[in-house]
DNA sequence: TTTGGTGCAAACAATTTGCACTATA
DNA sequence: TATAGTGCAAATTGTTTGCACCAAA
C-alpha cells in the first residue's frame, strides 16, 4: 500500500519534471516565458491526470495558487498543445478535455456511457488494419481517433 | 451520365421519403406536430448528403423558404438525433456537424486534412477487433467512433 | 530594459431559451 | 381549439482577445 503510493507519487513527479523540461526547452526555442503561472497550471494538470477541461483544471489550480486567471488556463494548454506536448480531445460533450502527450506515446479511448470514466488502450491490430483500410482507398493516414463507449463493469460504477 | 444522375436523385427522394416517413411516425407517437419548416429542413439536409452544421444547412434551407429561422434548424436536427434520425459529429472543427442515420446502418470516417473532404467507409476486421479489446477490458461495448485523418490522393485536391 | 505574460473584462462563436404569435392535429 | 412549433432577440456556454500592468530573460 505505502509502496504502491510512492511509487506513484514519484512516477508522477517524475512526469512533471521531464514535461516541464520539454516545455522549457520549447519556449526557449522561441524566446518565450516560463512563468508561475505556467508552472502550477502543468504541474497540477499532470498531477490530475489529465482528461479535464480548462474550466476544470482552472478550479483545481486557484486553490493552489488562487491569483491565476481562467484565460492563463486557456493559454498554457494551448501552448502545450502548440509544443506537441497535450492534446485536445472532444469526447461525450461539446467542452474540450485535455490529455498530456508523451512524444511516441498513443493510445485509443474507452469511456463508460454510466460513470463516464475514461480507460485508455493500445492495440497493434486496429491500427494495422486501419492502415491497410487508409491504403486501400488512396489516403496517407496521418491520425486517427478511435473512442469506444460502453459500459464498464467496476464494483463502484453507478448504475447512472 | 443521364443514368447516373437520374439514379442519384430518385435514391435520393426515396431516401428523403423515408426518412420523413419514420419521423413522422416518432412525431405522431409522441402527440409531436410536423411542419412545414421541418419538412424542408429534412429535405434539404438529406439532399445536401448530410455532414454540414446548423448554420450551413440554415444557409441552404434559407434560400428554399426564407422565413425559417436559424432557431428552428437547431431544434429540427435536436429532434432528429432525439429520433435516433440523425447523429452529432465532431471533426476537426469545433463546431458540430451531422449526418443522416438508418437504424442498422453505420460506418466510420476518413478525413483528408487538405481538402476536408469526408469519406465514410466499414471495415468488419476493425469492428471485431474493437470488440475484443473491449471485452478483454471487461466492458460492454455499446458504441464507437472511429476518424481517421490523412491526405487523399483526388486531383483536384488542393494543396492547402 | 525589453518583450512576452498576466488578470480582468469585453468580445466572440455556437447553441439554447423565453415569449408572443402561428399553425398543426 | 388546444397545444406544440415558430421567429426573433436575448441569454448561456466555452473560448479568445485587447489592454494596462507585471515579471522573466
Amino acid at each position: 500500500m505505502v509502496k504502491k503510493g510512492k511509487k506513484r507519487e514519484e512516477s508522477s513527479d517524475l512526469e512533471i519534471e521531464s514535461l516541464l523540461e520539454a516545455y522549457k526547452t520549447f519556449l526557449s526555442e522561441r524566446q518565450l516565458k516560463f512563468t508561475e503561472q505556467r508552472k502550477v497550471i502543468i504541474t497540477e494538470f499532470v498531477k490530475s491526470g489529465g482528461h479535464l477541461s480548462a474550466e476544470d483544471l482552472f478550479r483545481i489550480v486557484k486553490k493552489k495558487a488562487s491569483n491565476v486567471g481562467l484565460a492563463s488556463v486557456y493559454r498554457t494548454i494551448n501552448s502545450l498543445v502548440d509544443a506537441g506536448l497535450a492534446e485536445e480531445r472532444h469526447f461525450l460533450d461539446k467542452t474540450s478535455v485535455y490529455e498530456i502527450h508523451k512524444p511516441g506515446d498513443h493510445h485509443d479511448h474507452l469511456i463508460c456511457l454510466k460513470c463516464k470514466k475514461i480507460f485508455e488502450f493500445e492495440n497493434e491490430a486496429i491500427e494495422d488494419q486501419q492502415k491497410k483500410v487508409a491504403e486501400g482507398l488512396g489516403f496517407a493516414l496521418k491520425k486517427h481517433k478511435l473512442e469506444l463507449y460502453g459500459w464498464c463493469q467496476r464494483s463502484n460504477c453507478p448504475n447512472y
